[in-house]
DNA sequence: AATGTAGGAAACATTTTTAGTTTCGGAAAC
DNA sequence: GTTTCCGAAACTAAAAATGTTTCCTACATT
């Protein structure tokens, strides 16, 4: 492998697991000497792969987004239909969100704006999207309602999205993000999919990689 | 109510108010300005009830540890019998997990160390005197092993209570303080009860109020 | 109607903290 | 033996937040 591919690698590397950290013990609170220490290098170690505090915030959170993109699209290419695309997001994204808390979103928002708009893009964008795609697949293979606007649809569903990013209504209230998540997803498929649908969802939550999401 | 019982009732508002929010969005994140902004008071009214941030997020803490003193007072002298005591207790206290992430107990150790040993201290006296008594109480009722050394095992529970609030091996996991707590406390009663015992929990968990504590 | 009081908003000064950089020493590679 | 590179620690600078002060407005009191 050449050097500047063992460069790249750690590159991501390093950035991925700071992102991590910065996701575990929020971004604030978080100095640029502790992320050196846990991540085993020191600071000026650590300078060599990003400019600054706020350019390993954004290629942290690059790497991670570009990652969803990647492990969804595969999701999507290995799903046998509409319904079974849907839980494969959902479990992916729910696995994501056990591990996040709004107070980490907060503070994104109010000191990293730049990697905020990077969210937002990606929810904007691809996320939007895949709902789009997901809800018309649906409606070709039989499994959701005929009668659904998909445009209207997926619009409800970036509604939700946004709401549950709105720190202010979820804290106090002992509601986890993952949590809302499940409840959300559970209403949407619910609010889309037929009689046939939901069988088709039933008969996948019995198996063991989605008992967890609880979703019936 | 005369005035200096006003200012009183309006302080214990005002620091309890702002623990709440620290709670919720990270001691770090959450100036002074966010504060006062959020509790609807100017920085400069604010600064009338508390001498600097550490001091409001003493005060904040010092009255949250009061009240706990004071509930479990109460439930101990509600309760019918040790099993009872203790799941009042679990009840109370994995409430107030619900709404606290492992990222905040981070930001206090780290840049409130004065009001971390708050929390130590009452953890040493309070927390395990409780947890004492109680064991000393289910042996004497006959719902305990009478062959229980209460002093071992209320080491051993405060060595639990530790381990939870060790932030290193919780992240990254999606373990949340509240399950965490409730898997602890399931297993302390298990180490500790009798048949009667486990049986007298069992009618406990079916109460409505219990349902939810998934300790069975 | 005039005066006094108190709080909010905003500006200001100071301090602290963290970011980001540099230096020195030691270990490893050549 | 020399060179390179990284860690630890010290250093500098900048930014942010704390804490204080000023001015204005609204309300209460006389």
């Amino acid at each position: 492998m050449k050097e500047k591919e063992v460069d790249n690698e750690k590159l991501v590397q390093v950035v991925a697991s700071a992102l991590e950290l910065f996701m575990n013990y929020g971004v604030k609170s978080l100095t640029m000497a502790d992320v050196a220490s846990k991540l085993g290098i020191s600071k000026k170690t650590l300078y060599q792969f990003v400019k600054d505090k706020k350019d390993l915030v954004n290629k942290g959170m690059l790497f991670c987004l570009e990652e969803e993109q990647q492990v969804l699209g595969q999701v999507t290419a290995d799903s046998e239909n509409a319904i079974d695309e849907l839980i494969g997001f959902t479990r992916f994204v729910n696995s994501r969100l056990k591990d996040l808390h709004a107070s980490v979103i907060f503070d994104i928002q109010k000191y990293h704006p730049e990697c905020w708009s990077m969210i937002e893009s990606h929810k904007k964008d691809f996320v939007r999207n895949s709902i789009l795609l997901n809800t018309k697949r649906g409606i070709e293979e039989g499994l959701y309602r005929k009668n659904l606007n998909p445009e209207i649809v997926t619009s409800l569903y970036m509604l939700m999205m946004d709401g549950m990013f709105n720190s202010d209504q979820n804290f106090g209230k002992g509601i986890r993000l993952e949590d809302l998540h499940l409840e959300m997803i559970r209403y949407h498929v619910r609010g889309i999919a037929n009689d046939k649908g939901i069988l088709q969802l039933k008969n996948l939550l019995n198996k063991d990689e989605n008992n967890h999401l609880k979703l019936d």
